[in-house]
DNA sequence: GGAATAGTGTCTCTAAGACAATATATG
DNA sequence: CATATATTGTCTTAGAGACACTATTCC
């Protein structure tokens, strides 16, 4: 048996996919992009996970190529993003054996900007309900949305990732909101607000929010946070 | 501009990479490979992680990929297998643009056979220290093990994971023998068997291991067991 | 003052850390 | 008995849960 060369191995298609998630009217949404109409596209018309192809000419890396679709879409170049994995089969695309890779991202709403990429139209969010969006997706993208809602959903028990939702400036019972919002379950104001206060993850602002009410606090993200790694998860219950 | 299709783009190579663990003497030990020695392969004689191009006639998808690769250099056919990432670059292979998909095996050192998979020469076992093996690796394997030593170390410290380092018998002794090989420090005995015995992970075999001084309890995995998570960290210090 | 939201005080509870004490084996 | 390892007891501590209470704004 001879040693397998390059040659020898036929190629899978390999793509990117990308979760966009922002929070709007209450809700976590996903940025869905409609699939094109022509006959030759699989799933035409479907609405499905912004995405495509890995350009080797342009994109130096796999990241890079995230970051491309996610500027290309929403004019937004630095989010926050992490990848969810990979997934690859003979079957999962009809045009052949494929992979993708899969990036999520976390934007605050306010910073979308649908017209950027050139055309708005074909683009929408749509609310998450449960694992999904209630809606059918092109491809294999329900399963890879779900992976991603569940890594979103995961971190979000024990780090500050949520934070990334939020507009630069926020208060602490915004930042709470958003959290109950990802997990889908209110969660206690003390200890929440004692794990955030004491995570030095925040940095107050010295500036007050006000609401018609009592104002509140504002805070941004210290400069160099990345995730902050809480030790204990919120009690599950 | 008109829509990019399939045969538009060319094609990054795609292989799958896995990073084989078991705890050996003391340590936690990589299955390494030896790269051929043929002058057209890159990195030639060079240690590497098993792995290579994702054949399409034969693997279903990339877990199987994985696991057809883990078979031919183990003769293991159910380990505990997480898929780490992706990482895809213009740079990381001479031959050109390309994938690879790492996943991480978990396997108990006697159940591996390094014979089964036809030549044991080419094969071996390396310490890790630190963050890698302590010696250079071909391609980018080196931050690829990094990466996975990482994903490993992380949920080590909240999970059940290094049980799968074992066999199918031990005794706490043992299990927190791993923990620590895994971590690298000392982990208090009493919280150790107070979380382990709490977890509903555990099944008492009723057996005892004879060891020359008082003996102690075997366990087992319960059946369905995957992955349990606990809601606490061990305390870094 | 009433309503609404921001923020604090305080008691309880769980599980980890520290580490001493006891148990069971061998020689 | 001495030694070694297994297993348990118990006190302390950090931080979460529960929830009542105070503070500040607008009307």
């Amino acid at each position: 048996m001879t040693k397998p060369t390059t040659a020898a191995f036929p190629r899978p298609l390999t793509t990117v996919d990308v979760v966009i998630l922002t929070i709007r009217a209450g809700a976590l949404q996903v940025l869905l992009v409609q699939r094109p109409q022509q006959s030759g596209e699989p799933f035409p018309g479907q609405w499905a996970l912004p995405g495509g192809f890995v350009d080797i000419e342009r994109d130096q890396d796999l990241q890079g190529c995230a970051l491309r679709k996610l500027a290309e879409k929403t004019g937004v170049n630095s989010p926050y993003l992490e990848q969810v994995g990979s997934w690859g089969s003979a079957t999962r695309d009809p045009r052949g054996w494929s992979t993708t890779h899969v990036y999520v991202a976390l934007l605050a709403d306010d910073t979308l900007d649908l017209q950027k990429g050139g055309n708005a139209a074909g683009l929408r969010r749509a609310p998450v309900q449960g694992d999904g969006v209630g809606m059918a997706l092109a491809f294999d993208h329900a399963m890879l949305l779900s992976a991603a809602l569940g890594r979103v959903r995961g971190k979000t028990e024990y780090t500050s990732l949520p934070a990334h939702l939020l507009p630069a400036a926020f208060t602490l019972g915004e930042l709470q909101h958003v959290y109950e919002i990802v997990l889908g379950r209110p969660l206690e104001k003390k200890a929440f607000r004692t794990r955030m206060l004491a995570a030095d993850l925040l940095e107050d602002l010295g500036a007050q929010k006000e609401t018609g009410r009592r104002p509140a606090s504002l805070y941004r993200l210290r400069e160099q946070a990345g995730l902050v790694y809480f030790t204990r998860s919120f009690e599950q219950r």
